[in-house]
DNA sequence: CTGAAAGCGCTTACAG
DNA sequence: CTGAAAGCGCTTACAG
């Protein structure tokens, strides 16, 4: 016979009650270890595999979890998902993926509004059934985080937290990340500057440039309207912040970009333009992506450990899932990482400003595992 | 109740029978209008979604198709991943994702050979149950893809082709876009050159620089093996050989890398250097990446259209797994973009040595759709 | 056009 | 530890 074996068949070879074989296949309940072996021995000889319909049919689970990302491009979302494939396929689960771009032939990544997208990219994955979701995304509000978790599958937030259930969100601290930018640059003797900012409705952004501008305010630095630009998180985006910045003049001897891609993007515009960097200009990125050691000049950025949050993020909702007890760890502390993009400043030699990052590190608290 | 309501609820709610309701649900068999009607009113009132695993349980479909890629982060796979999805969303299927990087928490990019892990994400891909599978894998063989086509799955491959099933192939012409290459550089005057291959196992690498060393032989250039290098087709990888070609010494005028990551390392490796881009080398990348247009110089790079490559595989694989017609295009010719990291070269005022490069172009046969 | 019935391939109480 | 039976939620011949 051509046909592809059922559990029947398995059963029927060893000589074995369809629900015998079922338990010495799945694992779930006792079986003599005769019968295991003979069991083992027929699913080898016929070259058994079990029905994940089936199996989901009648288990209510489909081992498989999901993950929103806003874009499969892009060096943020690339070895996110590459960590989180890793993690289900260690735990014998897979991965089914959703985007807010793609959505039929016709659609740009601009049509539709982002929030819009995303939840209608996590609903897809619900309905599809998934065990488990995994989101990270940057146009929803807490009150539509409210709203999802309130359906049916558990998901689990990467990249933003919220005060309703924080132990299902798994972020670096945006605020400190962003006042160590500012630190490293007043540090290296930065006091004129400029900026470039990622999505302005998108929460991670806010408290990044949040904490950027506090941290230099404590110093007596403030940036001038003018000298803060807004560049989506794009190359595209970044590279007109860029111009239009230098349009202004270039009465600034250093530039933040949130995102190494816009930093990456901001550098190619200010070497078309003859602006070297770091000579002239120093310029700071944020992320520590792929892309930051080949850029040129290297880019000094902040590193926030997005791999590991996504990694845990993951195992945390493998344990909510299945039951699972893997390790899940909560603390990915930001720290700056020093290329080439960075030059001491004007105000290189004065005293450098004490500065009490330090203090704005808190614990977090600790949750049930 | 709080139970999630089954097809037997929105039947009764209707009045119908649940076959009925299967018909006007799923559309497949007629209906009355009024029937309809009625039917759709009461799926409304009860919100009803049919499980997607009774569903693949009797129609032996899972409305997924799978895609293998070697990796999920790096610019050349990104975009792929975006479109297929878009497809298949657009078709309203859906698609998961595995690679050959992540095999569990502990396995690393490089444990164990390429080939198995692409032969093992495939073979997950098709237990899983996947509808069909997209493939875009430099580890695999020709007899690997015969074997693999006898498989349960239809499965179509991206970005290679193979003499037993040409019409499950997606790909450019890949010797032709290493001549087109070959020729960008001497038409600039470039003779004295070098070059960055990618991973000398991978059949696209081996096409397209076998077409650009013949089209540089026939007009009379070759590069001395010293002066070629392989770069894996990675960052690490194309700054590593940039930097062995460099310790030679700069008596070449002009670097060819076989992508343009490696271009980007490359160049970022010259810049460390003092080198600078292209006043005193010129660089030729590969793909045009989203990557192209913003390294410092710009990089001029030969581009593969691997977006439409991928959008018309996965219609081809829809056409061939759902019996649907959507349409198929099979031409995806390279070209060079010139952006600002090739300038004319030594030889510039010789006479431009004619080049047969449009001969190479062949029309690909035409199969039924 | 419609309903009743069988079946898809597993798992899981339930008896023994 | 094991078998027989019911059930998961759909779809699809089969009659009518």
């Amino acid at each position: 016979m051509t046909r592809t074996p059922t559990i029947a068949d398995v059963a029927r070879l060893a000589g074995v009650g369809k629900g015998t074989a079922s338990r010495a296949i799945s694992g779930n309940g006792a079986v003599s270890p005769e019968t295991l072996a003979r069991v083992r021995e027929a699913v080898a000889a016929l070259n058994f595999r079990p029905s994940n319909a089936a199996r989901a049919l009648s288990t209510k689970r489909t081992g498989m979890v999901g993950i929103y990302v806003h874009d499969f491009a892009g060096d943020f979302f690339g070895p996110i998902l590459q960590a989180v494939d890793g993690e289900l396929r260690g735990a014998n689960r897979h991965m089914v993926a959703a985007n807010g771009c793609g959505l039929g032939v016709g659609a740009g990544p601009d049509d539709g509004d982002a929030r819009q997208r995303a939840l209608d990219g996590i609903r897809f994955l619900i309905e599809r059934e998934c065990d488990g979701v995994l989101v990270v995304s940057n146009a929803l509000s807490s009150e539509d985080l409210d709203m999802l978790w309130s359906e049916k599958a558990p998901l689990v937030v990467l990249n933003q937290t919220s005060p309703s259930k924080p132990e299902h969100c798994f972020s670096t601290d945006h605020e400190l990340a962003g006042r160590l930018a500012a630190h490293a640059l007043l540090q290296q003797g930065h006091r004129e500057l400029a900026c470039i900012s990622g999505l302005h409705t998108a929460p991670d952004n806010a408290l990044r440039m949040a904490g950027f501008h506090a941290e230099l305010a404590q110093h007596g630095v403030i940036i001038p309207p003018s000298h803060q630009r807004e560049g989506q998180f794009s190359f595209d985006g970044g590279h007109a912040a860029a111009q239009a910045l230098l349009a202004q003049g270039l009465d600034f001897s250093a530039l933040f970009c949130a995102n190494d891609t816009m930093a990456m993007a901001a550098i190619a515009c200010l070497g078309k333009a003859g602006v070297k960097v770091p000579d002239q200009l120093s310029v700071l990125g944020f992320d520590d992506s792929v892309l930051a050691r080949y850029t040129t000049p290297a880019l000094s950025t902040v590193r926030v450990p997005s791999v590991d949050m996504a990694a845990n993020g993951c195992r945390f909702l493998l344990n909510l899932c299945y039951g699972l007890t893997l390790p899940v760890q909560r603390e990915f502390p930001p720290e700056v990482v020093w290329r080439d993009s960075v030059r001491p400043g004007p105000h290189a030699n004065e005293s450098t400003p004490a500065v009490q990052v330090k203090m704005a590190r808190k614990r977090s608290p600790t949750f049930k595992a």
